[in-house]
DNA sequence: TAGTTACGTAACCGATTGGTTTATTACAAG
DNA sequence: CTTGTAATAAACCAATCGGTTACGTAACTA
């Protein structure tokens, strides 16, 4: 088993929804209850529950027990090790290391070649 | 619309299965064929096909055609916006301005008071 | 021309996802 | 003890996902 790999389905599955992200970013700003969380969405309640299940069994949130609300705090951590995978692509994008860049340039002098 | 939303959503969707990570990876050392890209997986190759498809509309391949070989092509501009994403939450992961320790020790400090 | 190789398409399947509505639980305030 | 509020649970639904097998097709090869 490769927990490191698991815990990357998670966190980008978690990452790939609107919704989810919209809670994320809310949350940058402290703590929220599951209502003040639904409020911006138009989407039942429930719906926004299993949201942030998503997200705690993910671990980009965990959540807290305060008489019947259950305040959601972030934790970013599971995003550094998103950030780290993303991160060995980094010389792929940059400059002109990207492997795109060079077949597209091929592509390019074939053309000129064919145009004179 | 918002056109990066969904090109997020895309991204984030095709990262979250090892599958398709590890045909990315693969692809760092250059174009391959879909029959070249299957071979490590026990699967058949209409499976890799789909997972190619899924990279193609996430915008992290290209396909070009030589013979009767597709060759893939890795194009990693979309992970740069992915990246950046992320990027907005390091802070929350770095150093202690993350929420949670926050929480985590506000917990801590309740504990010792009651243990006295 | 016939056969082989490389790949895609179509149809199908069970599991999961993202949403709903309708209970049900847990707690607080009158 | 009743009522209201916050949230989860359960049942259900259509759509998507990740895989399969079977078939179609384009291009090389003998």
């Amino acid at each position: 088993m490769n927990l490191t790999e698991d815990k990357l389905d998670a966190t980008f599955a978690a990452l790939a929804d609107p919704t989810r992200r919209a809670i994320l970013r809310r949350l940058t700003g402290g703590a929220a209850s599951v209502s003040a969380l639904a409020e911006p969405f138009a989407m039942s309640m429930p719906a926004v529950s299993k949201h942030l299940r998503v997200l705690q069994r993910a671990g980009l949130i965990v959540r807290g027990r305060k008489a019947q609300w259950r305040p959601c705090t972030l934790n970013a951590k599971p995003l550094k090790q998103a950030a780290q995978w993303i991160d060995q692509y980094r010389k792929f994008w940059e400059e002109s290391f990207d492997r795109l860049d060079a077949y597209l340039k091929g592509l390019q002098a074939k053309r000129k070649k064919h145009a004179k």
